[in-house]
Formats: C-alpha cells, structure tokens, sequence
DNA sequence: GTTTCAAATGCTACAATGTTGCATCAAAAC
DNA sequence: GTTTTGATGCAACATTGTAGCATTTGAAAC
C-alpha cells in the first residue's frame, strides 16, 4: 500500500507558538525570511497569496527574493504548518494551519478577487468515493461577491 | 443593487444537444473550432485542461491557435455552455453544463493531477454568509488519490 | 450566387505565476 | 573559530493566460 496521500509528514499540531519555534520544531534553520512569512501569514486577516507575503516582507523590511519566498512557502506547506488554497485564478493562497485543525470553507469574491476564510463553515465532507480511491481532504469555496463589492458594484472579474 | 454574480446571461438548459444548435441558440457563429471544442467535451469522461482541449482537436484535425481556443472556452463559458473548475494547480478545466444543472462535486488527485466528476456528490452548499455577501456559486473538490495512483504507488505531487 | 460586414480567428507580443540549476552565504553544530 | 549543509540569490526557463490588431469567414442581405 502506497503512503497516504497526507502533504504533513510531522504532526502538525504544536504547542509552539512563535515563528521560530515552529520552525525549529519542525528541524528547520531559523532564517529571517521564514520567521517574517510566517508572523506575515499569522497577522493577515484572510489567506495570502504568494505576491501579499511578499509585500508584506517588503513592508517589513526584510529583502527578499521571489524565488526565496517560494520555496520558503512550499517548505511551510510541506511541514504542515501552513496550508495553500486554490481559490480561483492561477494563483496559490497561503494560511497559517492553526492548531485544532479544523478546515473551514473559503469565500472567493469574483469582483475583486479577495479570498476570506469562513472560520464557522466546515470543510471536511467526506463522501463514499469509488473503490480504490484515497480522501485526503475536502475544500469548500463559496463564490460570489463580497460585501464592499457589492454594495459597490465593482466591475466582474472572470468566474 | 448591483448584477448578480451569474456567469450566464442567457438561460443554459436548451433542448438543443448538437454542437451547432448549442451555439447558434446562443447567438454565435457556428465555426469549426467551437463545434470541435463543445464535441471534445461533451465526449470527455472528466473535465478537460485548456491544453488537453488543444490534443483533442490536434486528434480530429482540427487547426487551432492557442488564443482562439482560448476564447472559446471562455466564450463557452460565458454563455453557460460549459464551465471552469479550479480543482488545483493553476490551470481551469472545463466542462459541459449538462441539463439538469446539478452541481456536483470533483476529485483531484494529488499524484497525476486528473480531475474526476464525482456526480453523486452535490456541491450546492449554501451557509449563511456575513451580511452584504452575496452567493453565487460553491465548489467542493475533494484531494487524494485515484484508484489507479493508489495502486501503483505513484510518486506524489505538491499538495 | 454575390456582396457585405461584424464576429471569429491567427498572429505577435506581453504579463503573471511558478520552477530549475548552480554558485554563494550563513545557521547551528562542533 | 571552523565546519557543514540547509537556505538563499541570481539567471534562465516553463506554463498559463491576455491584449492589440490585421485578416478571414459565417451567415444575413441582396
């Protein structure tokens, strides 16, 4: 039997709390760009895509490069500490895995793009799939439009 | 109050079922690249990458530019002939509005990147949002592995 | 059957997002 | 302070999708 298709091969469940004792406890180098990420992601009031953390470190002033960013973010995703969402468009969005773990829904507004997480909307459906077939885990996106665009009618984006 | 959210501007449950009669209920021209398009699809046991669209009309002989097929998925889509999916990575896949336009959800796996329909498993969830949010849509698609990635131990995509 | 004309198409060029390879730097172990 | 190797920075490239514009063509009018 092959592994389980799980993208966490450490738990992901600490009770470290800081950038640098989540990174240290999952037995990587404590690097300004992953503790500046990671503090980015766990301040931002919704998930972030690749280009936000990366003004978000600008902001910070920690210089940085594009490539570096990803890799910093892949690495957070790989240890289970942050989690990407495909929301729509092309573009990956980042959050911070907080510690229960309990997933919940995303709302992507297709006027400006803004993705926000419904913290009170499960996502976890785990349907009887055809034989043979391994659930790792469901995700739910809403979408429409958000409340500042639609009390101001922004012009539509593509579904 | 603004425009709703709605993709379709014209009701998408004709009677019509032949390519040609899909179109021109829509009020656009019948052109080869479009018949090929909605043919592939409608043929397709899974939602199509814009790029496996591409090999499909390459196979019937069809030329095409990779703007043109561009446009008329969107143009398919615009007019609620067929609709995208953002299972994961950052290309849509396409498929047929069938009918009934029941909603169902996807499976991605993880490991080949194949996009399933899974048509038992609606996806028409519709929680309460926060006020001013308006709902046009959900979409649930469920990761893991397929039956055949399972088996074979295939090696494992980015989540 | 021709003519007409906007809708589609096919270029070319470009933008956005992400990846690969490799030389260099620095975190942390000694 | 040295050493080791994980992390970074840079350049080059790949993929996916858009914009502008000249040309072609579907189909409606003649």
């Amino acid at each position: 039997m092959p592994a389980p298709a799980s993208p966490s091969p450490a738990p992901a469940d600490f009770p470290a709390t800081t950038a640098s004792e989540l990174i240290a406890a999952h037995g990587g180098r404590v690097t300004r760009t992953r503790v500046a990420v990671i503090e980015a992601l766990q301040s931002a009031a919704h998930p972030l895509s690749h280009d936000e953390v990366g003004v978000a470190l600008t902001d910070a002033g920690i210089a940085h490069d594009r490539v570096t960013l990803y890799r910093a973010l892949e690495w957070l995703v790989d240890k289970g500490i942050a989690q990407r969402i495909a929301a729509s468009e092309r573009a990956w969005r980042f959050e911070i895995r907080r510690g229960g773990e309990h997933r919940h829904a995303h709302f992507h507004c297709d006027r400006c793009g803004q993705v926000l997480c419904l913290e009170d909307v499960p996502s976890d459906s785990r349907p009887a799939l055809p034989a043979g077939f391994e659930l790792d885990r469901s995700e739910l996106v809403l979408h429409g439009a958000c409340a500042d665009c639609g009390r101001r009618g922004v012009k539509m984006e593509a579904p």
